[in-house]
DNA sequence: TTTCGTTTGTTCGTAAGCTTTACTAACAAA
DNA sequence: TTTGTTAGTAAAGCTTACGAACAAACGAAA
């Protein structure tokens, strides 16, 4: 029998990266470890420092130090004692302070009007506001965001933590608008702009990939894929707990697949049978309200409806199956896609894919219909500035 | 203007995870730096102390350290002054000591026989040996690796580093094949077995899966998607750089997701039209020889492939598009792949998915045609014992 | 030849960060 | 009152990385 100097010696690297991607200073490991003791008090509620010391395998001592940092910098706060009567010293209970601060939070990615919104630290919301498009684009869209922004800061009640944008095209990971051609947006530079006007902290994403972080929150599982059904069809999606962005930033980017082997409409980017051309809300529509009102009428609708979850289905098979997904979310008008077409996707998802090894896949609608862009633009912040989700 | 206390503040969780996963402590700091340092090194041979502080950011004093560490435990050699003449004092040259270990690479994947190899850390084949499997199945099957791996052991002329295990069918992370039919394999923990038959360090993973780990040292790509074409038909998957499991530890299982709208071959699975009815290495032969010779046998002969290409292409243009890979490899018998059929395909995927974001989609063969799993077997060891790969 | 600047690698002391150990405070239960 | 438990803190120590300073070794220029 050999053995090595490694013999079953764990190393830091095996459950995070293949490549050590840089050094890792003390001061990082701290500021982890910080962000794992907020992590634990956001997500679990209030509680004593020795409690969160038993959750996160950090002592008493270290925990109470980082606390005493969080505690000066405002973001957290001691509640008093806890009222349970036990033995011992009474507890003193500690939470984030889910007043301290707010995130403006911005979806661009409706066809008539920019959303926003201040959304606590819960990720409740407390105001909105909007901003009608009106045709508007390239500059004079973007300076309808300036003003969007600049009214929410304004009526911000508490400090902000910075300011949290869904926008539709491809961004690149320093909040570059690439391409956005619906708002004829080419390469803007919305995160500096955005910086340099507000001087917060800004996180720009697509708004499926960043939907996707607002239902991730509201579920357990590690991965997750969440198809955002509009004016055009867009995917966001979690692996292993992580965004996927893709190498050209154009993850998510489903709707001009072409769908199944048997032709299709006509789609506008030239091809026929791209997905969006069966399930992108304004071609749903029209096509239900062509259908004659008359004996039939309802089944033919549902005929319509049923073919466009098959269609989603057969597009999202090879993908649940190379990835192994365990939840399908669905983001969209509920009248539209909550029914015969929710239903006919996940029916063509199992009967498509291999069903010994997605027994388990589940299909539902978002959590959170309307404001699932506001509220994961509030949560790209709150990963970004606490590492907390 | 508002501020916080967190303006831009840099959080080590941000590049990383969402959630953090778990304490950190500075000797997984330690650790991390440690692997960096080996990864400098293994991937840019040899240098200096210095250029390894350079590159990694780390001082020299804390390389020289790290340096002092790694040569104790025989991965690093000095081999002399650097003979460049240059000012300054001469630069003393490291390197990774690439014969001071060995790797024990086994390929359970083939249908007739286990392979295994010695490999050195380079990812060099020094030995090889294979057992011919008889139709021997679980526990039969489980003895004759115990028996390849037992040889294996015995031949190497260095210390041996790990065992790592390609093989069929869905592996946990623990090393126990939940389920290998074909080998009658259901729970079996191998990784158990193995280490404490040898007392050896072993990874063990889907045969696909450790594939696309050994493809994807070859790219400077990261993200990759390997479709491995046999008596069945996987992938392997990694996305920014990391190795994509599932949730059901089944990712990459996309033999048995059906392709197309029109129908399809009856398949073994129950279904009609999966991807292996088309592209399986028995089916394709089967129907390239009941081909009649004659003056129409060689266009006949290409349709086949080309139409298999194409299935290929639709089945993988929704996992491209989703993800926005740029990079697909395929490993398999060339004198099929490498022709109409991985052009079919590439045409397909292309037409399918939106050019604009695949402008850059390279499909290609393995590199490293007949090996892939033995090296990507020892890619998985070097890279969970060292964090290099 | 001497001097100067450069580069390498080491030594020494320091700062940061987490742990262990030990302690006090505060409570319930017997 | 005693005993045992729990919370939080304080002190000391270990690990780790850094900066400053230095010696060695070299080329280039004076």
């Amino acid at each position: 029998m050999l053995t090595t100097p490694f013999v079953d010696a764990p190393i830091f690297t095996r459950s995070r990266a293949l490549r050590p991607t840089g050094k890792v200073l003390p001061e990082h490991a701290r500021s982890h470890n910080r962000s794992l003791v907020l992590q634990t008090l956001y997500s679990a509620g209030p509680q004593s420092r020795a409690d969160v010391a038993r959750e996160t395998g950090l002592t008493r001592v270290t925990v109470s130090d980082l606390v005493a940092d969080l505690i000066g910098e405002g973001l957290i706060v001691e509640l008093g004692q806890r009222e349970i009567a036990r033995p011992g010293k009474p507890a003193m209970l500690i939470d984030v302070d889910r007043a301290a601060f707010q995130i403006i939070g911005i979806d661009l990615s409706e066809h008539e009007r920019f959303l926003g919104a201040i959304v606590d630290l819960d990720g409740g919301i407390v105001s909105r506001a909007e901003v009608a498009l009106d045709g508007a684009t390239g500059e004079a869209a973007a300076a309808l965001v300036d003003a969007l922004v600049a009214g929410l800061v304004a009526s911000a009640t508490a400090p902000v933590l910075g300011i949290g944008v869904g926008s539709p095209g491809i961004v690149d990971p320093n909040g570059v608008i690439r391409s956005a051609p619906n708002l004829g947006w080419q390469g803007l530079d919305l995160q500096s702009r955005l910086h340099d006007a507000f001087g917060l902290p800004v996180h720009i994403g697509n708004d499926a990939n960043v939907a996707v972080l607002a239902e991730h929150g509201a579920s357990t599982n590690d991965d997750l894929l969440l198809v955002k059904v509009g004016h055009g069809v867009g995917a966001g999606l979690i692996i292993a707990g992580r965004p996927v962005i893709g190498g050209g930033f154009a993850a998510g980017e489903i709707g001009h697949v072409i769908v199944g082997t048997d032709g299709g409409p006509r789609c506008a980017c030239g091809k026929s049978g791209c997905l969006e051309t069966w399930l992108a809300v304004p071609r749903l529509t029209a096509e239900l309200d062509a259908v004659d009102d008359g004996e039939h009428a309802a089944s033919a609708r549902e005929a319509i409806l049923t073919e466009a979850g098959r269609r989603l289905g057969i597009v999202l098979a090879p993908v649940v199956g190379a990835l192994n997904l365990s939840e399908v979310a669905l983001s969209g008008p509920a009248e539209l896609l909550d029914g015969p077409l929710a239903r006919a996707a996940v029916d063509t998802l199992r009967t498509r894919t291999m069903a010994e090894h997605n027994r388990d896949l589940r299909l539902r609608m978002t959590e959170q219909a309307q404001d699932i862009v506001l509220r994961g633009a509030a949560v790209m912040v709150l990963s970004g500035q606490l590492g907390v989700s």
